[in-house]
DNA sequence: TAAAATTGTCATCTG
DNA sequence: AGCAGATGACAATTT
């Protein structure tokens, strides 16, 4: 393991570092490193690490537990995200604070610094730099100025991805605590060897390959540690941070997996989650090859958006641009044969000729996290590529570019762009994730703009800005296509919306409708009865006149022989029946 | 896991 | 004729 007592001799690093690996092979076999090297291991030596090694399995065990708890309760119902539980003040923050955190993760050990530092400068560095770390606020903005400032190092989260420990990796714990991160690194370098992972063929490259197999790719990154450095640290560090990384890198007098380990842990706090995650693919392990991509890998493409040179996009670029969606998490990925398939970078162009179906297959692959950093980053990413590079290089600004140092949806937001006219909040959400898609395509052909930018500006503004920007065919076919989309999306909610309130309006309608025919059945049959009732009345009425009626004789009238009529003027007469009987015959 | 609900997308129609 | 929006129909996705 790393806390190896030094010989008395002092071996060179490399025959320590073989040593080492050759032990971690043959520890499962029982065999101890004096099988390699008996004046070297004591047996006591070898119970002692045998114990260590349970303790820190025991350790790694709990750790598990608490981050699968912490994991538990942050775990976002709605979203399926996990998202740090936090203030509600923080929660507005955790979206934007996604994107530094990405880059947090991948602080790289492996650039080499020609400086070395004490032991003594390191102590007084960390003494200097980790108070800082708690005024999160105040911390100096990122290197690229479109990136958002990160504000709260503690909720920086991977999308989907097991949260961090609530608790401030970069705080400085007691020695305890350290020692367990320590253990615990160490406890990741055990299982990476074991399962393969690394090429144990390099020692010499161990401490830094393994941590570069959870490293994303570097790709813009060509100049030197001040260019690496993760904005969420220069924000934290204030330039502090590379001294940091330099000390991690370079501390020849003291031992040196403490101080790479413990910066791990400190760096990585979630690592052991990723490691567990048995989603590994490995390209054979060849940390040669892991570390020579390193300067490839793309995850810091925002905050390096400026520091590329306008004449870079070469077919290396596109390369990368090709490999940027399995860089996500920086594991599993980066292997994925999908990605590591020349044939499958079709856009090394930068025009690529995409069908949707090509996309979709692009997207379906594994590498579909990506939408995440589209997420993260609307138009930063849309915006690192050729199409940037242009607009930079020939003086064209896009529509925004006078507050370019805002993110980018906040602009389009603010240019009333941005805002569908009918989303209610759960659609929102949902709407948001699907928009990945068409981001993915879009960054996929680098276009320059915001997929929402393109959706919602006017028809006149999005004209110009297609004639501002020389897009080639697929990237202008794309974005019509965007738009396209976009704008029937909201037609379609808006015809959805008002096809519902028709409906609704119908069933009210339907409603009054009924309710005004009951009336008017109540009405109806009100009436008949009160004509019933009048024609009960007149029947009795005229009864009774006629009863009163006499001849010459004083004999009453038969209501069968006679009839009373009465003229329009009011007079009333007796008519005889047979009179009228035989009148009618007539 | 099936079914219903929701949402996205395409083709077509309409103003 | 061309365009943007509306809408039916179907597919994809979510609940």
């Amino acid at each position: 393991m790393m806390e190896i007592e030094l010989p008395k001799v002092h071996p060179s690093q490399q025959d320590i570092d073989l040593i080492d690996i050759l032990w971690r092979q043959d520890i499962d076999l029982g065999a101890g490193r004096e099988v390699f090297d008996i004046s070297y291991r004591q047996k006591e030596v070898q119970l002692q690490r045998q114990k260590e090694l349970e303790e820190e399995k025991r350790q790694q065990i709990v750790r598990e537990q608490e981050k699968a708890l912490l994991a538990q309760l942050q775990l976002d119902e709605e979203t399926g995200e996990f998202v740090p539980r936090s203030t509600p003040t923080n929660n507005a923050l955790t979206q934007a604070n996604t994107a530094p955190a990405e880059i947090t993760q991948n602080v790289a050990f492996t650039e080499e610094d020609g400086d070395a530092m004490s032991f003594d400068e390191c102590m007084q560095l960390l003494a200097e730099t980790f108070p800082l770390v708690e005024p999160a606020a105040a911390a100096p903005p990122c290197l690229d100025p479109s990136i958002p400032p990160c504000t709260d190092s503690t909720h920086l989260m991977m999308p989907g991805e097991i949260p961090m420990l609530t608790q401030n990796p970069l705080l400085p714990g007691p020695m305890d605590q350290t020692w367990m991160d320590l253990q615990h690194c160490m406890n990741i370098q055990e299982i990476l060897d074991m399962s393969g992972y690394v090429n144990t063929a390099q020692p010499s490259n161990i401490p830094e390959s393994n941590y570069s197999q959870y490293l994303p790719k570097l790709s813009d990154v060509t100049t030197g540690t001040a260019d690496m450095c993760p904005p969420a640290y220069m924000n934290t560090y204030d330039g502090g941070y590379s001294n940091v990384n330099q000390m991690s890198l370079k501390t020849p007098d003291i031992n040196e997996s403490f101080v790479t380990d413990e910066f791990c842990d400190m760096f990585y706090p979630d690592l052991e989650a990723k490691v567990n995650s048995a989603s590994l693919p490995c390209e054979g392990g060849n940390t040669d090859g892991q570390l020579d991509e390193l300067p490839n890998t793309p995850l810091l493409k925002p905050m390096d958006l400026h520091s590329l040179s306008p004449g870079q996009f070469s077919t290396e670029k596109t390369k990368d641009m090709a490999e940027f969606p399995d860089s996500d998490s920086g594991l599993s990925l980066d292997a994925s044969p999908k990605s590591s398939s020349p044939g499958k970078s079709l856009h090394g162009d930068g025009s690529g000729g995409f069908s949707d179906s090509d996309m979709d297959e692009m997207e379906s692959g594994p590498g579909s996290m990506e939408s995440d950093y589209a997420d993260m980053f609307p138009l930063l990413f849309l915006s690192d590529g050729p199409q940037q590079s242009l607009s930079e290089k020939s003086g064209i600004t896009l529509v925004q570019d006078d507050t370019d140092k805002q993110p980018k949806t906040e602009q389009a937001e603010a240019s009333g762009y941005s805002k569908p006219p009918f989303t209610k909040d759960k659609q929102k959400k949902r709407s948001e994730a699907r928009l990945s898609r068409d981001e993915e395509r879009a960054r996929a052909l680098q276009i320059p703009f915001d997929v929402e930018l393109i959706i919602n500006m006017p028809v006149d503004d999005f004209n110009e800005m297609m004639a501002k920007h020389q897009l080639n065919e697929a990237q202008l076919a794309l974005v019509r296509d965007i738009r396209r989309r976009g704008k029937n999306k909201v037609a379609a909610q808006n015809c959805r919306k008002r096809k519902m309130e028709n409906i609704m309006g119908l069933e009210y309608e339907l409603d009054s409708l009924k309710e005004e025919k009951d009336r008017l059945m109540k009405e109806k049959s009100k009436n008949s009865s009160s004509l019933k009732e009048m024609k009960q009345q007149l029947s009795s009425l005229y009864l009774e006149v006629f009863s009163m009626l006499t001849d010459e004789q004083g004999k009453p009238y038969s209501p069968n022989d006679y009839s009373l009529q009465q003229t329009s003027d009011g007079s009333v007469f007796l008519v005889p029946r047979v009179k009228k009987t035989l009148a009618k015959s007539n």
